[in-house]
Parts: C-alpha cells; structure tokens; sequence
DNA sequence: CTGAAAGCGCTTACAG
DNA sequence: CTGAAAGCGCTTACAG
C-alpha cells in the first residue's frame, strides 16, 4: 500500500502539499498537482482512513446494535441506515445481541473503543447505564424501534396508538374476544401495545386474552406466534380475533389455525402489529399495522450523523412514526 | 475521553509501561500494576482502537458486502459472520449494494481505504477486477454464497446439484412439466441452477420451461416469483411443477397460484432451492432444498480471520455445501 | 504557493 | 523491571 509519504517523493514535494492538493484544502499550483495527481494514480494511492480518523478525530463510522436481522423488522430497518449512511460518507457497524444483555453489553464496550462516532440501537432495555456512559463520552446515541430513555434521541412507532386502533378494528368488525399474541413486556414496544390492546377492551367492556412470555429471549419467532395461537384457543373457546406483535407470530399462527381446521378469516381473525411487505403474498394475505421500517432506519441515520456533525450542545430528538392499517384477507 | 498519557501521568508511570501492562505484553511489577489498573479505573479509560490498529497495522474488522438483506439468505448469512467475528474480537461492516455494480464498486472503494483486514463478499460479478486488486493489496478476500473466481477464497453450495436433485425429485413425483423460476444467469447460483436443471431434464427426456429475467436487479423478490408463477402457467399449461430459486419467489408463487384457484400440490407443486425456516410455517408448507446459511456464515468469517493472521503465502480455499431436500406439502 | 514541525493515541525495539 | 524515542499515516497551524 502506498502512502503519502510515497506521494510526496514520487512528485517530488512534501507530505503536507500532498494532502492539501487531495483534501482541496488551500490553492495548490496547477503544476504541482498535476505531478500529485500523476503519482497518486501511478502509485494507485489511497488515503488511510485509519490515519485521517485518528488525526481528526472522527471515524465516519456508526455502530448498530439490533437484537437480530433474520426474519425481522431489522434486516429492513439496517438497509435504511446503511443506505443513507453511505450517502454521507459514514461507514456501518453491525452487532446483533441475540436481545441478550451480556452480549449487548460486550459489544457496546468494544465499540466505545475508538470504534464509532455514534451508535444505533435496539436494547435490550438492560445497560442503559452503559449507554448513557456512552453518550456521555461524546457518541451520539439514537435509539431505534426501541426507546428505554428519553434523553437520548429516538425513531419509533406509536405503538400504544397502533394496539389501540387495531384492537378498535377488529371490534368494529363484530370481533369481541381478542386475543394477543406479545413479546417480552421489559421491552417498551410489546408493552405499549399491550397497554393500548387493554385500552381499547376496556372502553368497549371486552375482556383480555394473552399469550406474553417471562422469558426474554427469542420470542418473536415463527414457533412462538404457532404455539401462542393454540395457547389462546385452548385459552379462550370463544376466540374470534388475534392480533400478533410481529409478522412472523402472525405467519405462525395463521399455520396453527389452518392446522386447527380454522378459517381466516371467517371463524377468526388475524392482524400483524408490525406489517412486512410479506403479508401481502401470503397464500391468506395478512391485514396489517404497518410501519415504515427502512424510513425509519434513514431517519436514525440522519439523526445520528446531524449529532455527530453538529458541534451545538445536543437536544434529544423523538421521531414517532405512525402505524397504518393495511386491509387483507386475513381480517 | 482519557488516553494512555493521562493514566500514565495518574500512575506516575511512562506511556509504555501502561501499554506493557494493559497488554500483558512483559513483566511489569505488581505494585506498578496495581497503580496503573487503579489509574485506569479512575480515569474509565478505554484504549483507542484505532490508535492501536494504525500502529499494528491491524484494524480486527471484516466488511461484509451483499446485494440485501431484507427477505434474503443474506441476514442469516450475516448472522453467522458476526457471530464468528464477534467470538475472535473482530467488527463487521456492512455494506449493501442492491446488486448494483456501481454501488458496489463504491463500497469496496471505501473499504480497501484502510477500514478493514478482509472482506466477505456475495458480488455482482462486474467488479472482479477491483476485487482482485484489493486481494492483491493484502487484504483478504472471501466470497460467500456466489463464487465468480476461483483464485479466491469461496463458500458456496453445490448449486447445480441442487437443481439436479429437485428435478429428478419432482420427476419421481410423477412430474413431466417441470418449469424454473429463476434470478439473472449472469450470477453464478442462478446459473448453476439452471445447469442442473437443464441435465435433470436431458436425462429424463424433458423440455423446459422458464421465466429468466434480463435485468440484473431486485429479481428475488415477491412479486417477482408472484409475476413469473403466472407466466410459467401461459407459457405451458400442461405445467405441474415448479421450483423457485430463492423462498421469497416460491412464496410469490404459492400466491399466484391460489388465486388462480390451483391446488398445490395436487395440481401443481412447488419446490424451493433456498430453504429457510419460513417454508415449515406456511399455509402450505413448502418443500425445499435447505442451505445451511449461518454456518456457511460463520465458515466464511473463519477462513477471512484465518487468512487475515496467517503468515503464510494464501492458497485460496473452496468450501462447498450441499442443500438437503425437506419435503414438505407443497411438493 | 509550499515546507518543516508537531501531534492524533498507541506500540515496540533499544537501552539501562 | 522501566523509560525515552521513533514511528504507524495522516492533518494543520506556523512560517516564509
């Protein structure tokens, strides 16, 4: 790899005049970077980012931290910031924590380490001490799908609203034992949209049917949503609606109705709190809450490099995406 | 932040003896030690690893470069790199490219700039020569999922073995019209794809039927295997089989299929070539040909880290998967 | 318009 | 057992 220092004796001036005549940072001769330029292309040399970020300062770089990419909201939520990242010249740290605090919390303090200018997360909701260190230290954190504290920025869906209007929903289509199919309640989205399920069931004097876990982890998956949709049936004989946190509880419980013989949705319905562009070419297609996840990704992005870039004392900024309704076959 | 020099003056030490001592790197006294660890509590200094890497040469961060990960193989593939990065104490950088050949040239462009040791890779195949050039750099290459040059390190699957077997699969089914959805033959899985395809069908004395795209991009999606179902059907309407390359396109297709009012698997069935979990959890089932994604993950991180700290002159490694086929309803 | 020097935060021969 | 010095590849006041 050449360097500058290989530069500035190939075109027979000095290192600094070099990086002046590549950063455009004060008039260089025409002739003088002309030769520059004839040995930067003869040397094929490229600067080392390494170096530049040490030197100023600044990585151009932000760190992610999200619970998984398969199969969940996230895979789509990394592609926006990636994507507007890029067009900013920053760089994509990815960490998946498996939403196990302890892997979290390693990955949070290898990336401190000179890693990043900022961080995205989705937490587990358990080092938010850490986190606030973190920030302290002069990253910018934003956190993403999740927010555990308010005096960090945040991208998030209303989701309390987005329980309430889908529960409302389904009343309003004669459905009056309504099931709900969450995640961990620690973690602030299952639990505004459980707060906003109980709310709707309590103006309209309904009672609740819930399948919400103790444990933490892995509960969004295609199993949990199957197994949680036979829980609320053996629950609740009477059961005529489901609302499923996220899609792919939806996908699994839509298999464990069909397997029950149960038509969607014409004996029970069904609705995803977090739509994908899948419901939509299911062989029953999935009405849906859906939420604009690679928006919201950009939007991250776009926060956490203003913060970065900007040398103002820094406000937190709470961006609240709504939910909307997409009607489907399935309720 | 605190550096190095500010726990050195707090332990009334040099800067290299603290190094010596964080990094174990010869005796230090124990009282020296004692101070110096007491210091660095204090101080909660954490050493910069980018200073680190600048004068080790060593930056312990791999870059990933994929077309996407929504919806793909490529989110459990990277699932398994980070997994594997993250155990031997190195950071993974993401870029995605939506299988735009100047977009990923972009993104190696920015990585070769001293941001990674190595580089894992699912190409386009328009930038073999930079890719070389970057290996040739020093930087170590490791192509995942499609392998277009066999001077460089790969973990593939044996795609053309994969289409064989599901043809013949689909043909001991009783199947005599057998059509192939399929992605751009310009990428290497594709093509092999079709290649095994197509033996299958000669020694069965079979003639084909195809949707193959000429476009290269965002050819795996939804609606793509939705409109490709249906021009398979116009296209031969003896049709009773279809495989799909990726689970995204089979599910598509399932779609067109039931609202065109045609059994699966009665009358037509379905195979895709790209198993994930989604396929056990559908309506109807899906069988397919199952890849292990997060293990060959994981083996492509390993075989980067491996070439990233070994001495030794590279001999470039092939690892080959095999898919295994899992039937399910839908064939 | 350009050079010489200092420094970003670290590591590592070289002495002693 | 520890310090002083050089250096990784760059940028940026400071001179001239």
């Amino acid at each position: 790899m050449a360097t500058l220092k290989d530069v500035a004796r190939l075109a027979c001036v000095d290192v600094s005049t070099v990086s002046r005549a590549l950063n455009n940072t004060s008039y260089v001769h025409p002739d003088t970077k002309a030769r520059i330029f004839a040995a930067v292309k003869e040397l094929s040399y490229h600067p080392n980012i390494l170096a530049k970020g040490l030197r100023q300062g600044k990585r151009h770089t932000i760190g992610v931290v999200v619970p998984r990419l398969h199969m969940t909201v996230f895979a789509e939520v990394v592609q926006g910031i990636e994507l507007e990242a890029r067009e900013a010249g920053y760089a994509v740290i990815i960490c998946t924590t498996e939403d196990d605090p302890k892997i979290e919390k390693e990955s949070l303090a290898r990336l401190r380490n000179g890693f990043v200018d900022g961080l995205i997360i989705a937490g587990t909701g358990h080092n938010g001490k850490l986190i606030q260190d973190i920030h302290a230290t002069g990253l910018s954190v934003t956190q993403i799908i999740r927010q555990q504290d308010n005096r960090l920025n945040s991208v998030v869906v209303n989701y309390e609203t987005c329980g309430y209007e889908a529960t409302k929903y389904l009343a309003s289509k004669g459905c009056s034992h309504i099931g709900l199919i969450n995640g961990s309640m620690k973690i602030a989205p299952y639990r505004e949209r459980y707060n906003g399920y109980i709310r709707a069931l309590n103006e309209l004097n309904l009672s609740e049917t819930t399948a919400i876990p103790e444990s933490v982890y892995s509960l969004n998956s295609l199993e949990y949503g199957y197994n949680c949709a036979l829980e609320l049936m053996s629950k609740n004989p009477y059961l005529d609606a489901i609302l499923a946190a996220v899609d792919v509880q939806g996908i699994g419980a839509m298999r464990a109705l069909k397997e029950k013989g149960i038509q969607v949705p014409s004996q029970i319905k069904l609705i995803s709190l977090t739509g994908h562009i899948i419901g939509s070419m299911l062989e029953t297609t999935m009405t849906s809450m859906e939420m604009p996840a690679k928006q919201m990704g950009r939007q991250a992005a776009l926060m956490t490099i203003n913060e970065i870039e900007s040398t103002d004392s820094h406000i937190p900024r709470h961006l609240v995406f709504s939910s909307a309704l997409v009607e489907r076959e399935s309720g």
